[in-house]
DNA sequence: CAGTTTTTGATAAACTGTATCATCGAATCG
DNA sequence: CGATTCGATGATACAGTTTATCAAAAACTG
């Protein structure tokens, strides 16, 4: 839902897809950039929270982002604020795993999606090129406007693999 | 209604995608053979809940569940219990929209995806045999085990498009 | 540097999902 | 067909997760 109260006063537009963000080394103009094409300010938090997410390229939960702030003095509220914030501007996005927690996965360039391993939550990337083509044809089906997709998938990593066969 | 359930020959295998599932006329025969073959009961929530299930082939999300279920005298502990339950034995599987809430959709035969209107909700399936491409191409190239994939799309019908041309 | 508005952190509160347990009932057996 | 058994249910309590509130602090503007 829409944020609520007085403090949503900046309308952050819906973006997908924002590249040059992401990496070993946080690009805090980008950032800035982002934010101030969006009305909205660049503060500490901010920066903290886009390092930690840069530094975890194959996502991170809520709770882990929330332990990680709160050493640098930064409360809960603001992390989920923060990375709702982020989803909304679209310099990060959402998936969950297989055991149904929330995972931030930072945007690549290319429109990339996650490959999850059930077992250990490791994430690989890749790009969904096929979607687009399908995307296109079911347009043309369907005569449905096409605004975006959301894929998901999910298995086991060749180290889960190789260490337990069963489960 | 204890009728003649003679008709409940095929034996119940702990397999995913069984189709006959799901559709307008719920086949209560089918969901007690499920069941039977896990050495699970048939009892009245579990046949309320499939018949609801059956009755939303583009899928539900808890809160509707459980809200449906209560005017059924159902408690909303039976709801999660039997929707667990059921993604279990393979007769539903559980996806998280783009709005991040949980959504169980009953299994059909093929594995047929949702195309969804943002507007009006109206959806249209089809099948993403292009997926199965692609995961076989994940596999091959992450040593990743694919055991499935999520997919949804999102857009707005035609009549919605002509509807009203804005957001 | 002062003014204005956004953002933050701490707390409270709401919400979501799970565990517990006495009771009920489906399947089985006599 | 009635008795028995053990899984299933519903109500409640409980734990964890996410959101709302608001005074205080910080960021941008000029």
């Amino acid at each position: 839902m829409p944020p609520t109260s007085r403090q949503a006063a900046a309308q952050a537009r819906p973006r997908r897809c924002r590249p040059g963000f992401a990496g070993p080394a946080p690009d805090f103009a980008a950032l800035a950039a982002s934010l101030a094409g969006h009305g909205l300010r660049t503060t500490a938090p901010r920066r903290a929270l886009f390092a930690l997410l840069a530094g975890h390229p194959q996502g991170i939960t809520v709770a882990e982002a929330i332990v990680a702030m709160r050493d640098a003095g930064i409360g809960q509220a603001t992390v989920y604020r923060t990375l709702g914030l982020f989803e909304t501007i679209g310099i990060i996005y959402c998936v969950h795993g297989a055991d149904g927690r929330h995972r931030f996965i930072p945007w690549r360039p290319g429109h990339m999606h996650a490959l999850v391993c059930r077992v250990c939550g490791q994430a690989v990337e890749f790009d969904a090129c096929g979607l687009q083509v399908l995307e296109r044809l079911l347009a043309s089906e369907t005569g449905y406007e096409i605004e975006g997709h959301h894929v998901e998938v999910f298995g086991r990593c060749p180290a889960c693999r190789t260490r337990a066969g069963g489960t």
